[in-house]
RNA sequence: CGGGGCGUAGCGCAGCUUGGUUAGCGCACCUGCCUUGGGCGCAGGGGGUCGGAGGUUCGAAUCCUCUCGCCCCGACCA
């Protein structure tokens, strides 16, 4: 491709609204643009990036035997109303009406459409397992869209579902996805793990994501160095570092207008460890709940949750009605109701709120002053001890970039999707679901892989193989050569690739630094820079973008060389 | 949805507090000359309903009200 029939609009300054490093090089190297919140533009070099992306899914996608097929992305609301995800989804789903007035909704995934063809078409146990995915466009209307094309309302996402006799089945299914996409990250030049994650809406038993590390990423993930424990932390077991405490008779502390945590702990000249933090809840089924937590620990909503169901935080009011005192100076002391406790309060001698004004208590130990029940109901914290092997555990910060779920039969039985098995009994299929957004590799790679310059691609999603930088295009042995060289590097046929080289020639009539600086930003691998001054010395440049190493090759055999490099690459 | 910030040329910004000729600067863009190893140089030029609507005023980019959009933090995230 010659740059001049190419369109690259590349940026001398970012546009101010970009704050990841993906989001500004992206726009500044010409790859996308912004047509509103959230929703973008992909423009000639990022879609080959997409597309290099979606050869690799199809090609790893195939090799489990998925098949590919295509949905629409507008659907009849009655399937979504049948599993009750019509309900149980909020404003991200995008709905409408069409012209008979009949309620319509914008795909956001596909579970429902894909069990619900299922559920037409196959009949019998000979028929499955069958694996069925495709490359297609989801529409979220996200609360907060993000960070340029890492968290948009309308992206592309390869979403594929299995449908098995048994959940014997659906493990195969999932291992084979697991794999799969194992192969695919790999591929596609990230690092990632594979964690443990909260199934959530998708429903269902099991579920992993993969996530790439980077400081962009919305998620943290807790992670175990000796024993490789590794969880979202939306779901990541942990105990707590025990800490030293203070033998003590129980005792009043006079404690004005200490309230929080810190106030108390300092007050006190304490740690905050040494602290029993309680909170009023309010929930639905079980009234007014104590949660406690120790003083350096937060309460994690959803563990809780899984415990005691919907709760809310008590306001003030309610707090005072109910135990008489501001909240501040509460405590599990004579406390009437259910307490749950984290498992770090299990022993230990503990200052708590007295449910006097303030007033605190001192001396105060678990098991004998007050019962609770014991659960891990705490946000897994840097320092925690690992829930497996209690090596300490790190927490990272990363991009999701694929997940896999155990769906079992949330789908298929309100959806009737069942076959008749080899003695003739129906039984609803057992189904998994799997997504991996192509976007969001991209820019994740990106995140993973950038300088001061710019972009550096892996060779496997990059736009280009290699770009030829004619330094000065008025000098005729200049021009002769990288034509000569375009042509034939773009032919040579390699085996090991089965393609071409994918050639970008910068034919511009620009200065030297222009092209220079364009080609760094737009992060193509490998680049081949031919100037007069070397070529006076029978040589010319070949640079790798990811190391910035230049290495002299002779002008003869300099295809050879190049395609040499080339494969020694990343 | 809560908190914060920002909307002036394609991009980056100044001007607004304290209203007053024709709204400025840099980059990009166009023309010509020049130059060719890290975003050259010189000269000339085009491009703006100052996000929108209403109001105050003799006069509004500037003050007031409403509204739309975008970004960041948080909540949410199938």
């Amino acid at each position: 491709m010659r740059y001049t029939k190419f369109f690259i609009p590349t940026l001398r300054e970012v546009p101010s609204e970009a704050e990841a490093a993906s989001h500004k090089f992206l726009l500044k190297a010409g790859y996308i643009r912004q047509l509103a919140a959230g929703l973008y533009i992909f423009l000639p070099l990022s879609w080959r990036v997409l597309n290099r992306i979606n050869k690799i899914l199809i090609e790893e996608m195939e090799a489990i035997n998925a098949q590919e097929i295509t949905m629409p992305i507008l659907h009849p609301a009655e399937i979504w109303q049948t599993t009750g995800r019509w309900y149980e989804i909020k404003e991200e789903m995008f709905r409408l009406n069409d012209r008979g007035g009949r309620e319509m909704c914008l795909g956001m995934t596909h579970e429902e459409i894909m069990t619900w063809l299922a559920s037409r078409e196959i009949r019998s146990y000979r028929e499955l397992p069958q694996i069925w995915y495709q490359i297609q466009t989801k529409l979220r209307d996200e609360a907060r869209p993000k960070s340029g094309i890492l968290r948009t309302r309308e992206f592309l996402m390869k979403d594929s579902y299995s449908f098995d006799m048994d959940v014997e089945g659906l493990d195969i299914s999932y291992n084979l996805h697991a794999e799969a996409y194992h192969k695919i990250f790999k591929r596609c030049g990230l690092r990632f793990y594979q964690v443990e994650s909260d199934p959530g809406m998708m429903g269902g038993a099991c579920a992993h994501e993969y996530m790439a590390p980077s400081p962009a990423g919305e998620d943290d993930i807790a992670i175990c160095a000796n024993c490789g424990y590794i969880a979202n932390v939306e779901i990541a077991q942990s105990f707590a570092q025990p800490v030293e405490y203070i033998e003590s008779e129980m005792e009043e502390l006079f404690t004005p207008d200490k309230r929080s945590i810190e106030e108390v702990a300092a007050f006190l000249n304490i740690n905050p460890s040494c602290l029993i933090k309680s909170l009023l809840l309010v929930s639905s089924t079980y009234g007014y709940i104590l949660a406690l937590l120790r003083g350096d620990q937060e309460l994690h909503d959803k563990k809780l949750t899984k415990i005691i169901g919907q709760f809310r935080i008590a306001s003030k009011d309610e707090v005072i009605s109910f135990l008489g005192v501001e909240p501040g100076f509460i405590g599990p002391i004579d406390f009437k109701g259910r307490i749950i406790s984290d498992n770090a309060l299990n022993e230990g001698v503990y200052v708590t709120g007295a449910n006097k004004l303030n007033y605190h208590i001192k001396g105060v130990k678990p098991n004998i002053n007050f019962t609770a029940e014991w659960h891990d109901i705490h946000i897994a914290k840097a320092g925690d001890y690992c829930p497996k092997c209690k090596s300490e555990l790190k927490i990272e910060k990363a991009i999701e970039i694929g997940n896999i779920f155990k769906l079992g039969t949330k789908y298929s039985i309100p959806l009737n999707a069942v076959y008749l098995d080899g003695k003739g009994v129906e039984k609803p299929m057992i189904m998994g679901s799997y997504g991996i957004g192509p976007a969001r590799i991209a820019a994740a790679v990106v995140e993973q892989n950038y300088d001061e310059e710019g972009i550096k691609w892996p060779k496997s999603i990059a736009p280009f193989d290699i770009q030829i930088l004619p330094l000065n295009m008025s000098d005729k042995q200049t021009v002769e050569l990288s034509e000569m060289l375009y042509k034939n590097i773009s032919e040579i046929y390699n085996s090991l690739t089965d393609r071409n080289m994918d050639v970008l020639l910068d034919d511009r009539n620009v200065r030297p630094g222009v092209k220079f600086k364009d080609a760094d930003l737009i992060g193509i691998p490998i680049q081949i820079i031919i100037g007069e001054r070397s070529l006076k010395n029978n040589y010319i440049e070949v640079k790798k973008r990811l190391t910035q190493e230049v290495f002299k090759i002779s002008l003869e055999r300099a295809e050879a060389s190049i395609v040499k490099i080339y494969y020694e690459t990343e």
